[in-house]
DNA sequence: TTGCGCCGTATTAACGATAATACTACGGGG
DNA sequence: CCCCGTAGTATTATCGTTAATACGGCGCAA
């Protein structure tokens, strides 16, 4: 805390008022006459005043403040995430205390105590695994207002999120419209966390196209940096099954297939044909343009901020929990424009 | 802030036992017997009891928080700043508050008030402009901890950054070594903000190496985006003056002129080397890899950090400002690793 | 038996603000 | 001429915690 700051008593023994009567003052009581307003104000700004938001907040029983704890921030929408919700929540006079959770449970878990303990209002949490959700569930026993940004319907939790079981759907039945049978994913999370949204999706564009999924061009590549898409391609190839295009689980993940494309000689969407998801910059101005999902992230933040700033005024109990869905466009873009027509990868 | 949590007072009421008791007895205190403790600790654990920070910050007259504002995180290399500032400083107890301001001076001004008022024990600051730096002087000379990322030794204001100066020097002198006669420059802030360090670098390289500098070649692109980049590069070869490399500000600019090129058929580094900065995942794997600039993130992260907790310690008054600058190497990728044989671009 | 020390716990006063209530002087009405 | 309302300001309690000090009782030594 800065050495020494004015307070309020310090105003109050430089104009020979009462602490309170200063305190009125400043904020703009109709009691204080326009004199003795006036003379506050002046020391006020003399003294460089600024209320202790600390002592504010102790009596006002509220912080002004929101958490927000992302899985990561490598990935460029997370990224985007975070600097609109920041922007929207001091746009209202609420500050942001951030902390990402590096994919643990346990880390995350932590994050919230130490948020609980701040006595932030609320929290705007992207969980690491889409299922385990006892420690946020018991928060929200507790009637303390929380938003996931990604969305289990049944989860009891209030959640906004793009709808990535429609999405992945859109970009693998767009793959198989355009003659593609044989399509990898890769897809990180579904293992180990249960984050199978994505995974649905592409089995479900799969069965209702009467397309037969090989379980074996599923791939989980550790992680979501370009470099794990690079390297999960290499695996991919080096299994030898066969197949014509990659829906990769971010953009991050596309972009390291379409290196390794590059590198090894086989032209995009000629040779393979590559959809993402997220659909940020560095897709769309990638030496292929790549087709992705777009993640409508003004509109995931907006509505993400407005519920949990709802279940922050609510009186009482917390209103039944609410998961709206955004669904989300497919944008076709060169990496995937054309009709399968050249052989399978071998 | 949470409905209605337990306060020691609700566990004192449970136990028998004083405030003050509960309150050593949870902090461990030796005068309070096993047994005391004991029955306290479990009372405690039942409520669900979490000290209230907010009373906590209060007393102790330190709220174990800092703020960190930053300009922007469309840059990768800010959201890792971000990103490693949050872990290293989660790791100490403390808090990270966030703000971006958009690149805009009265935001960055009322983050700084925000921050202020909720009384961060220190702040790290992007600043938008490296040279208005009043608002932020004003804040040292009240003794509050403040530290730059990046740095103007002249500023009196502590700083830990990359020399950006001698990174874009090697970088520049770097595409001269390789025979590089009329080298473009894409830089914005220069204009401005008056960040202009990037622009002495490629001037002094220049001046060094007895090369005439076309100022005609040096270029704002307006923004930081890979789509500037593209338009930067549009604007530059509409200027029909002939060039064979190009220096930009950052990778996203680099990746921008890159996919020019693929768009227009120019070989990346036969007809144009690029050079950029941060060294970005994106442009090591980009399909040409991006020669670039190493931001070296990690060690920026943890000087800053020591420095700014070393100022919250100290006591009185704050020592004396240091600005420290960590040397930035050059990483030569495919981008530009050949001498320049080609003719000009016109 | 008296007194001293110490152990365990309670009381009181901060921290910096807000909020409810209490005073004081002055003016007007009965 | 006195009482009452009100304008302007002060006093006091409160938020949830920590810190300094106070207190009560017991054991032990003189």
């Amino acid at each position: 805390m800065a050495k020494s700051v004015a307070r309020l008593k310090d105003i109050a023994e430089q104009t020979g008022f009462s602490v309170n009567t200063v305190s009125l003052a400043l904020r703009g009581s109709t009691r204080i006459p326009d004199e003795t307003r006036t003379v506050i104000l002046q020391t006020a700004e003399r003294l460089n005043y600024l209320p202790n938001q600390v002592a504010q907040s102790l009596v006002r029983r509220e912080t002004r403040s929101v958490g927000l704890i992302l899985t990561d921030l490598k990935n460029p929408v997370l990224t985007a995430v975070a600097q609109a919700v920041e922007l929207e929540l001091s746009k209202r006079g609420y500050t942001t205390l951030f902390a990402t959770s590096n994919n643990q449970l346990t880390r995350e878990a932590e994050m919230i105590e130490t948020f609980r303990a701040r006595r932030a209002d609320g929290m705007l949490i992207f969980p690491c695994s889409h299922r385990q959700l006892d420690h946020i569930r018991a928060l929200r026993r507790r009637n303390y207002p929380v938003v996931l940004l990604v969305g289990d319907p049944d989860a009891g939790i209030d959640a906004v999120c793009m709808d990535e079981r429609t999405g992945a759907f859109k970009a693998v039945a767009h793959l198989i419209n355009n003659g593609h049978g044989k399509i990898a994913l890769i897809d990180d999370g579904a293992a180990q966390l249960g984050n199978t949204e994505k995974q649905e999706g592409y089995l479900r564009a799969h069965a209702q196209t009467g397309t037969e999924v090989d379980r074996r061009l599923m791939l989980d590549p550790k992680g979501s940096s370009v470099a794990a898409g690079f390297w999960a391609m290499d695996d991919l190839r080096g299994r030898k099954l066969g197949f014509s295009a990659v829906f990769a689980a971010n953009d991050s993940l596309a972009l390291g297939v379409l290196r390794y494309c590059a590198k090894h000689g086989l032209r995009v969407p000629e040779d393979l044909a590559i959809v993402g998801f997220d659909n940020i910059e560095f897709g769309e101005y990638a030496v292929t343009p790549m087709s992705t999902i777009n993640y409508d992230v003004p509109r995931v933040t907006k509505l993400a901020i407005e519920r949990v700033l709802e279940l922050i005024g609510a009186t009482g109990e917390l209103p039944e929990a609410r998961v709206t869905q955004v669904e989300p466009e497919l944008v076709v873009r060169e990496s995937s424009n054309r009709r399968y027509s050249t052989g399978y990868l071998t």
